[in-house]
RNA sequence: GCCGGAAUGGCGGAAUUGGCAGACGCAAGGGACUUAAAAUCCCUCGGUCCUCUGGACUGUCCGGGUUCGAUUCCCGGUUCCGGCACCA
């Protein structure tokens, strides 16, 4: 059977010989060029989805490249192994999540070795193994030592469905990132990382990675650290001691401020009110502010409730006294929870003062005009000129801020500060399925850090506990809370709370470098060889967390002495999703596509009740929506060769993809088609890749302009893997080449082989084979040991090209006349100018537009076009 | 509201710096092979029109502009996607 294309039994074999050969297992060598190409662990949830053959077809690309081109490559995989969705299966259906999640890494890993990645096993890792999470812990301690880890009580984030705490980006919409129910505050003791520490930091190295990463992450990281400069003010009580330190962006104003708006959260509140004696006023309004779920609370569009404090503070410039209120628009989080109000100068305070009937006052103007205060419609809120401002007066405000902040801090009255509107990171969780913090919390001696001695503080995995109560069972589970104080030797109590799963994977990148190094997270010789990270590849989805969370890591690791990388990922390739068009029933909701039959017109309808099924838009395949393809299905259908290259050949890797069935189809057949072709020409193939080659023919043959083709096809491949990753336009590249091929006479046409053209096709294979490699990397592997290949191709060198050859001696010119085009020259390439026009004077069809015109002017471009300007 | 990004045939997409719009693939239609089907191969395939083996006009979200020439650059707008959203 010629025509019988065995991706199975091939696929299988050389999955084994890389395995065998350890062809892929990598350590340092400083004599090579190192690269370290990464994709973001995955999730141990189940089993491969389609995001996921994506993302790592893409990397996989990406590493295979760089290893023929020489270099030497780090390609790991490990698992995101601690996390929520294991507890959850452990309640829904009682089994343990460490059970349950070694058995979705075995399941996964399978279906990864049956894709057949380019990954050095050795170096897996598993964050819930306590080999790697006792470096977390350890990280956590060094963290603590340094004052990057400290405790507070502080209102957070709470999902009632997942019984934890969630950080603020965890936070989308007011829901859970995960469940999508609604988020509540509550005040709770938890541990904290200084990440603000680093802001500034995080802020200025964005610079560096710009061009390289690209730009809308780096906007969005900006966007999350929200520098702001400013200055603190501090507002003296009027009749009482003590005063109220404000934080604002425009001290150019501060001679408009006319009153302080005080967050209801900000613990003045109840001192002032004590004072006034309008606790009871205060309290219902505190309150009813605490009521509003924060869906509503944090929206834009809802009017601005406040109440008057009943007390007043002083202006320190205007030494005016100015009334104290309360507002549910004041965020205790954000600055000192309190803000002086300039209601002429910023359109909410302008909206507030309006309201509650507060005095408004002028101090900036764009020109002479001071325009009436009273009937003015909005605030005006761009540059101007000082006015009302005492000595500042006449001042433009951007100098006018530099000396009022001077003034203020001379005086002792405020000064320049710049916040951020990153906060801490919370890392708290009260979960199981997470890295202990190794901390013991001892009646003598308060907070106790585990010593370094100790660690791992290992997760209980004997533990009894019935899952379906809910809440953290570490909690409940005497053996891991009863513990005695490594200080004092008392009785004491260990710290239950586990730590974000973020926190594990951001340094696991740097963890592969080391993987199984027992005396420190990295060895320091082995992880400065291999950072920064070449290319990380991975889902938008991590812009912000992952990504930030990492950098801040790579920056204490810097810090305290394990590296000497600043920045983990030099490049960011961010994955687009995939997509499926969802199908809806009015009545059932979203169908899988074997839940709908035809009726007599062939239109889909609901298999359950019959209605017409409504095929809705391209969406991110998702179990929830019914619109998933299981990767396992087209894997036993068509094999990996033809999925990797569906998922690389449909579109662009940073733009999404939509899953098309007839698509694969055709990625099929593409490999079909060269492989019958290579069938067809074996004689001539066979064996020979030993053989010398006359490569000679007349550039202008018809042999000629094949190997030009294949020059130009392994330059456009090559240069698409240096700069601009579009490997759907390197696959297209290859079929064009292969569409040149099958148009040659030969044995697939049912013709002799015509002499010329023998070797020419030799070289041809010994091309286009390597090139598809890192695409169909099994399919190219049994070709290229078919052509007589001993060694892996694999391992073997990347394709080169000649220039010479590559280039385009005959360029077909087009003639343009008033810039359309009319005529076509062909020409050699590099002629004249001069001898482009003469010809394109002389040309017969130009003359037919251009009888009985002048021309006015003629525009030439050699090699590319002549355009001829008429009147 | 603010900040990004996108919009090209029936569909996914291509067009390196302003220089032949629609590569490559999918779908569709026609044909060959076949008892038939599958597989495979060949042809057509943005729109309108004409005197139809050719040719004209038009066409890259819409309206302007710059230019000999604009999918590409500039100004204004529409729609969609994403992020942030009381941040003082």
């Amino acid at each position: 059977m010629k025509d019988e294309f065995p991706f199975r039994k091939f696929e299988r074999k050389w999955q084994e010989r890389w395995r065998a050969s350890r062809v892929f297992e990598c350590s340092e060598d400083p004599d090579r060029e190192k690269f370290y190409c990464l994709e973001m662990f995955p999730y141990p949830s189940g089993k491969l989805h389609m995001g996921h053959v994506r993302n790592y077809s893409i990397g996989d690309a990406f590493a295979r490249y760089h290893r023929m081109k020489g270099c030497n490559v780090l390609h790991p995989m490990g698992w995101d192994a601690f996390g929520l969705p294991a507890e959850n299966a452990a309640i829904e259906r009682n089994v343990h999540p460490g059970d349950w999640t070694s058995q979705n890494i075995d399941t996964m890993r399978a279906q990864f070795k049956s894709f057949g990645f380019a990954i050095d096993w050795t170096r897996e890792v598993a964050t819930c193994h306590p080999e790697y999470y006792r470096w977390c812990q350890w990280f956590f301690l060094k963290m603590y030592e340094r004052d990057l880890a400290y405790r507070k009580k502080s209102q957070v984030n709470w999902c009632q469905a997942c019984r934890t705490v969630l950080a603020n980006e965890q936070v989308e919409n007011g829901t859970c990132w995960r469940c999508h129910q609604p988020v509540r505050m509550r005040e709770l003791n938890g541990w904290f990382l200084r990440i603000t520490h680093y802001a500034e930091e995080l802020l200025n190295d964005l610079e560096m990675l710009r061009g390289s990463w690209p730009d809308r992450v780096i906007t969005m990281q900006q966007n999350w650290i929200g520098r702001s400069e400013g200055a603190y003010v501090d507002f003296p009580l009027d009749r009482d001691t003590g005063s109220i330190r404000i934080f604002t962006t425009r001290p150019d104003t501060l001679y408009g401020a006319t009153f302080i708006v005080l967050a209801p959260e900000n613990p003045l509140v109840m001192k002032l009110a004590e004072r006034s004696g309008m606790q009871a006023g205060l309290q219902a309004f505190i309150d009813k502010v605490r009521s509003v779920d924060i869906i509503e609370r944090t929206s834009t569009g809802i009017p601005k409730e406040g109440v008057f404090t009943g007390c007043y503070a002083i202006n320190p410039l205007t030494e005016e006294s100015i009334p104290i209120w309360v507002s549910d628009f004041v965020l205790m989080e954000y600055g000192t929870g309190a803000i002086m109000s300039v209601p002429a100068h910023d359109q909410r305070d302008f909206e507030f003062a309006r309201k509650y009937q507060l005095p408004i006052r002028i101090v900036i103007v764009p020109g002479g005009e001071i325009p009436d205060e009273d009937t003015m419609e909005k605030a005006y809120e761009a540059e101007g000129i000082m006015v009302n401002s005492g000595r500042f007066t006449g001042m433009p405000a951007a100098e006018g801020k530099r000396r009022i902040i001077d003034y203020l801090e001379m005086e002792n009255m405020g000064e320049g500060a710049v916040t951020y509107r990153l906060r801490d990171w919370g890392i708290s969780r009260q979960r199981y399925w997470g890295t202990p913090i190794p901390v013991i919390h001892c009646p003598q001696c308060g907070i106790v850090p585990v010593p370094e001695t100790d660690l791992p503080v290992r997760l209980p995995v004997d533990i009894e506990f019935d899952w379906k109560k809910g809440g953290n069972p570490l909690a409940d589970w005497p053996p891991f809370v009863n513990v005695r104080c490594p200080r004092c030797n008392k009785n004491a109590r260990r710290e239950t709370d586990t730590m974000d799963t973020f926190i594990d994977s951001s340094w696991y990148f740097a963890r592969y470098t080391s993987a199984r190094n027992t005396r420190s997270p990295v060895d320091p010789v082995k992880v400065d060889y291999w950072m920064p990270v070449d290319h990380y590849i991975g889902g938008i989805e991590h812009a912000v967390m992952h990504l930030l969370y990492a950098r801040f890591f790579q920056k204490v690791m810097r810090d305290i002495g394990l590296t000497r990388v600043g920045e983990p990922f030099t490049r960011l390739l961010t994955q687009g999703m995939v997509c499926l068009e969802v199908l809806k029933c009015p009545r059932d909701g979203y169908l899988y596509p074997d839940e709908t039959i035809q009726d007599e017109n062939g239109s889909p309808v609901c298999a359950k009740c019959g209605q017409p099924v409504m095929v809705g838009r391209s969406e991110k395949m998702s179990k929830s929506k019914r619109n998933t393809k299981d990767p396992e299905e087209y894997l036993a259908r068509y094999g990996a060769d033809t999925m990797r290259l569906f998922s690389l050949f449909a579109s662009p890797p940073e733009r999404d993809l939509d899953w098309s069935d007839t698509g694969v189809e055709g990625a099929f057949r593409f490999l079909k088609r060269v492989w019958r072709f290579a069938q067809d020409w074996h004689e001539e193939l066979a064996d020979s890749a030993n053989r010398d080659l006359h490569l000679d023919p007349e550039p202008d043959s018809s042999p000629g302009r094949i190997r030009n083709r294949v020059h130009q096809t392994v330059k456009r491949v090559t240069a698409n893997f240096e700069s601009r990753y579009h490997f759907n336009t390197s696959i297209s590249a290859c079929m064009e080449l292969v569409n040149e091929l099958v148009a040659i006479p030969g044995p697939h046409t049912g013709q002799e082989v015509p002499e010329p053209y023998c070797d020419v096709i030799i070289e041809a294979f010994r091309k286009l084979v390597p090139l598809l490699s890192p695409f169909a990397p099994h399919f190219a592997e049994e070709l290229w040991s078919m052509m007589g290949n001993r060694s892996l191709l694999a391992a073997s060198p990347w394709p080169e090209y000649d220039e010479s050859v590559a280039f385009e001696d005959m360029i077909i010119v087009p003639i343009q006349i008033q810039g359309k085009v009319r005529a076509r020259l062909e020409v050699p390439a590099g002629t004249s100018p001069e001898v482009l026009e003469a010809m394109a004077r002389a040309d017969e069809s130009v003359g037919r537009w251009t009888r009985g015109k002048t021309i006015r002017k003629i525009i030439i471009v050699p090699d590319r076009l002549v355009n001829i300007v008429i009147s």
